[in-house]
RNA sequence: GCGGAUGUGGUGGAAUUGGUAGACACGCACGCUUGAGGGGCGUGUGGCUUUGCUGUGCGAGUUCGAGUCUCGCCAUCCGCACCA
């Protein structure tokens, strides 16, 4: 490693001194400052922020790493940049912390931040750390209640009984996600219950349908996560349609299959439709009440996943179709959902696959309304529902008319027969639900609300924001949130009218906080308002976001909603809050699995050449997964920081893989990009001690080698320019800086201008990818600024054109060879050279040229007869 | 079951969008440098029965020409899943 040592010439490269040295002189400098010149262009690029666990991992270097690229390729190019960084501070983990090694959990959020903060300052990123928000800050989330008041002002915040999950042994209320495939809860291991609790609710529901259709303006995004936002919104169109029971109560149903309403036979409620009881008959109760006792045991998770057997009972009642006035019998059945639609369907076996397992197995009629084209079948006969295409028959006025759910087919003509005779109308469904933000936990943003026994729910007044947190709190990770047992704060006057009445004790979820978040950034530090509307529009929408896919539906989504609220309460002017979005990879490494044991085992105790277990001898499979510490397969990296530097890290991170794909981690390529940043500054110094002040001004005429070298120069500035600006293809780009530096080092011009242009280029395309090898690179060429403030290079096109061409000759198609031709030919010229060449005619001798196809520039290929 | 993505050397990955497949690296081999190791430098590296043939998951097709376009399969990964 110290051969440029022996050579006297030039000093070591030594990553962490010049690491250390730049990033202090930067933030000294205040470089990285959001600049507040609006007559340039802005650029917003921004990373998701991370939860502050403490410790720096991989997957966070990589995103910063991207996010970092863009943005030091946008303030070169002449853009404004806004790149900030912040915590997304609240959550269980603080608490559970408290609980279990008693540290109050914000000390111990607050101890994180600062560990992870000084990680992230070693990697060369550049924050602007004057910007920086911590949601669990009062400063900050004074501002989340004031966006709650907003959406309670807006009515779309409210409170609802909702079964929820139920943790027996915590004595605490689970989110969905916190509960695995098998329905027990991931902390204390006891089995979910079903539980009512009154619960507070966002109305995100009443924006289904513009954050659906809102996805058209979102080109930026990758497709897949529009389309798991669109699963996840889950519109159906089709129709709600009125049956009436025989008692006389209405019971709406949602279908979207409104033309085979003449072949419902049989009505099914979910088995906690709120018309159940009223509906059995004193014959059906004791059936129907252990239905539903069994039912109501089950988790959501449970009684979704036996797919295959149906079940149910009869409710003893009737009702009547609409459509044709036929009594119908009322079932309950654990397969139809109280959370979708109306939690009752009507029910059609003939042409809907679940209900008609459902009437083989309850022997219920079977009515056929679709009939297949050149295919008579009969409800008796199927032996599957018929879900396709067809005629309309024994469906009254629709008999005849083709089924579908186009123009002038089936289901356009029964909404309409429906409208026009008042038994339903046209209407759309959303597998989306309202969002269920309360939580019972401490570390969480108050929900900012007074509950009075007079007034009922009142919010708190504006001035009386932060509802702050209170700190003699008592974690023993039982019973209900630890705020509801604090008399002191639960008890306050009612604002409204001055009567005792208590605090709401829930808080909210912490994806409200990271909901708006990028909002803020524009405004970080206004302490009157949540934020400065006129900075607010001139900043956003985000050019440029940088995450996991992990968060592809929920933060992506709440953070779409938010946006759209705060619009509509005039607070900003977009519509979507990220324009561009990119989900990188996974960092995945080598991991050693058992398969006899299932147990991993650590790569340090494996060789890799022939992998075995070292206890018992077994060989191991071996295959790259996500780093994490169960697998033993993680690398720290401050290992890797010590040891090479941040810009090894970065180049290493950006070469391996395209940034959407996974990253495999290895040893040996970090060893190479060591090796390649070693290569340039070997260039770089050495051309800096032979030629000091190098002047770059081009001689009126080159020479054949200065023309090459000039060409490959502004190669590089075309290729790079354009991997970074399109689809991010870092990957090539680093190969193209790799490229220059290998032309550079073959040239034989080393005194020419050409040479000195050469050089700086390298040092400044490489610039935001090794920001401070760069700098440093930069500053032995003689120069006072900072590269990062010198400009991207200008591409000039002329020196990109050849004086020669390889042109390829082919025979039918294949290649026999190249021949070298002068570029300015033309096709005919091009095809003399072609025919002339030794390769042609090896081949074309004795037979007869059929056609010849020229390819300007590129190929001459001979048809033989 | 429904929807989506991906499939290229020993490995990670390129390919101007129909025009020399394997750029750039990693690894490996050989050579030079070095007391040795490391490092550095140089050369080579898809396969094969090597004047040539063959090769981008498999099989057809379009074309002068296909990794790229069309049709049909296979495999892997991801999301959703009794959604009426």
């Amino acid at each position: 490693m110290d051969s440029v040592n022996r050579s006297g010439a030039v000093s070591k490269y030594s990553p962490t001194e010049i690491e250390a040295k730049w990033q202090q002189t930067w933030a000294d400098q205040g470089l990285d400052t959001t600049p507040e010149d609006t007559t340039k262009p802005k650029f917003y690029a921004l990373s998701m922020f991370p939860y502050p666990s403490g410790n720096l991992h991989m997957g966070h270097v990589r995103n910063y790493t991207i996010t970092d690229v863009v943005a030091r390729v946008r303030r070169m190019q002449g853009y404004r940049v806004l790149h900030p960084m912040g915590w997304d501070a609240f959550g269980l983990p603080a608490e559970n912390a408290a609980i279990d090694r008693g540290i109050h959990p914000a000390k111990w959020t607050y101890q994180n931040i600062d560990q992870m903060r000084a990680q992230l300052q070693k990697l060369g990123l550049s924050y602007d750390w004057n910007r920086e928000v911590a949601t669990c800050s009062p400063d900050y989330y004074k501002w989340t209640q004031w966006s709650f008041l907003q959406f309670l002002e807006a009515g779309l915040a409210y409170q609802k009984e909702s079964a929820v999950n139920w943790d027996p042994i915590d004595q605490t209320v689970l989110a969905n996600e916190q509960v695995d495939s098998a329905g027990k809860s991931w902390r204390s291991g006891a089995k979910v219950e079903r539980k009512l609790l009154r619960q507070w609710f966002l109305k995100i529901t009443d924006y289904a349908d513009e954050l659906l259709s809102d996805l058209d303006q979102l080109p930026g995004w990758p497709e897949r996560v529009r389309l798991m936002q669109e699963n996840w919104i889950g519109k159906s169109t089709g129709a709600q349609v009125v049956f009436q029971t025989e008692s006389g109560d209405e019971l709406p149903v949602f279908t979207t299959r409104p033309d085979t309403l003449w072949g419902a036979t049989f009505m099914v409620l979910s088995p906690e439709h709120p018309l159940v009881e009223k509906l059995t008959t004193a014959d059906q109760a004791e059936a129907v009440k252990t239905y539903q006792t069994a039912a109501a045991a089950k988790s959501d998770i449970d009684r979704t996943d036996d797919t295959k057997e149906k079940t149910g009972v009869w409710t003893g009642s009737f009702a009547i179709n609409p459509v044709n006035d036929e009594q119908i019998p009322i079932w309950i059945a654990d397969y139809v959902l109280m959370g979708y639609g109306t939690g009752a369907i009507m029910a059609v076996p003939a042409h809907d696959q679940r209900d008609f397992e459902f009437a083989r197995k309850f022997s219920l009629a079977i009515k056929l309304v679709v009939q297949p084209e050149g295919d008579a079948r009969s409800g008796d006969t199927l032996t599957e529902a018929w879900p396709g295409d067809g005629v309309m028959v024994n469906s009254g006025p629709l008999d005849g008319i083709p089924a579908g759910k186009g123009d002038g087919q089936s289901v356009a003509a029964a909404i309409q027969w429906l409208e026009t005779n008042g038994k339903g109308k046209g209407e759309a469904n959303y597998r989306l639900r309202d969002w269920l933000i309360s939580r019972q936990r401490y570390w969480g943003v108050p929900i900012p609300v007074v509950h009075c026994p007079s007034c009922g729910i009142v919010p708190v007044p504006d001035d009386q924001l932060p509802v702050t947190l209170p700190e003699d709190v008592e974690f023993s990770g039982r019973g209900a949130s630890p705020l509801a047992k604090l008399d002191h704060w639960v008890n306050v006057p009612c604002p409204s009218c001055g009567e005792p009445a208590k605090r709401e004790t829930d808080t909210m979820d912490t994806f409200i906080d990271s909901s708006w978040y990028f909002l803020r950034y524009a405004d970080a530090n206004n302490e009157g308002a949540i934020f400065d509307s006129a900075k607010v529009n001139d900043w956003l929408p985000v050019d440029q976001y940088v995450g996991g896919i992990e968060h592809a539906i929920l933060h992506l989504l709440y953070s779409r909603f938010f946006t759209k609220v705060l619009r509509d309460r005039g607070l900003i002017n977009i519509d979507e809050p990220f324009k561009r979005l990119l989900t990188q990879g996974m960092v995945q490494a080598i991991t050693y699995k058992n398969p006899q044991t299932g147990k991993y085992i650590p790569p340090a105790e494996v060789n890799p050449d022939d992998p075995k277990d070292p206890s018992t001898g077994d060989p191991l499979e071996v295959f790259y997964e996500k780093m994490s510490k169960s697998k033993y397969n993680g690398v720290d990296p401050k290992d890797v920081l010590q040891k090479y530097g941040a810009d090894t890290a970065r180049m290493f991170i950006l070469f391996k893989a395209p940034p959407e794909k996974d990253l495999e981690w290895d040893d040996a390529d970090v060893e190479g990009q060591y090796r390649f940043l070693n290569r340039v500054w070997r260039l770089v110094s050495e051309f800096a001690t032979a030629h000091p002040n190098a002047a770059t001004a081009l001689p009126p005429e080159l020479s054949k080698a200065e023309k090459d070298l000039r060409r490959a120069i502004h190669t590089a500035i075309k290729e790079v320019s354009e991997d970074i600006e399109g689809d991010y293809q870092f990957n090539t780009a680093v190969s193209e800086l790799m490229k220059l530096s290998n032309a550079l080092s073959d040239a034989k011009c080393a005194d020419s201008p050409v040479y000195a242009e050469g050089i700086e280029t390298l040092v400044k395309l490489l610039a935001p990818f090794a920001p401070h090898i760069a700098e440093e690179l930069w500053r032995q060429l003689g120069h006072q600024e900072s590269v990062h403030q010198s400009g991207w290079p200008q591409l000039d096109t002329a020196a990109l054109v050849a004086d020669e061409i390889t042109l390829v000759i082919q025979i039918m198609g294949k290649t026999r060879g190249t021949i070298q031709v002068p570029a300015s030919a033309d096709k005919a010229a091009l095809e003399q050279y072609a025919r002339e060449s030794e390769a042609a005619q090896r081949y074309i001798e004795g037979k007869t040229i059929r056609k010849v196809i020229v390819v300007p520039k590129k190929l001459v290929n001979f048809v033989l007869g």
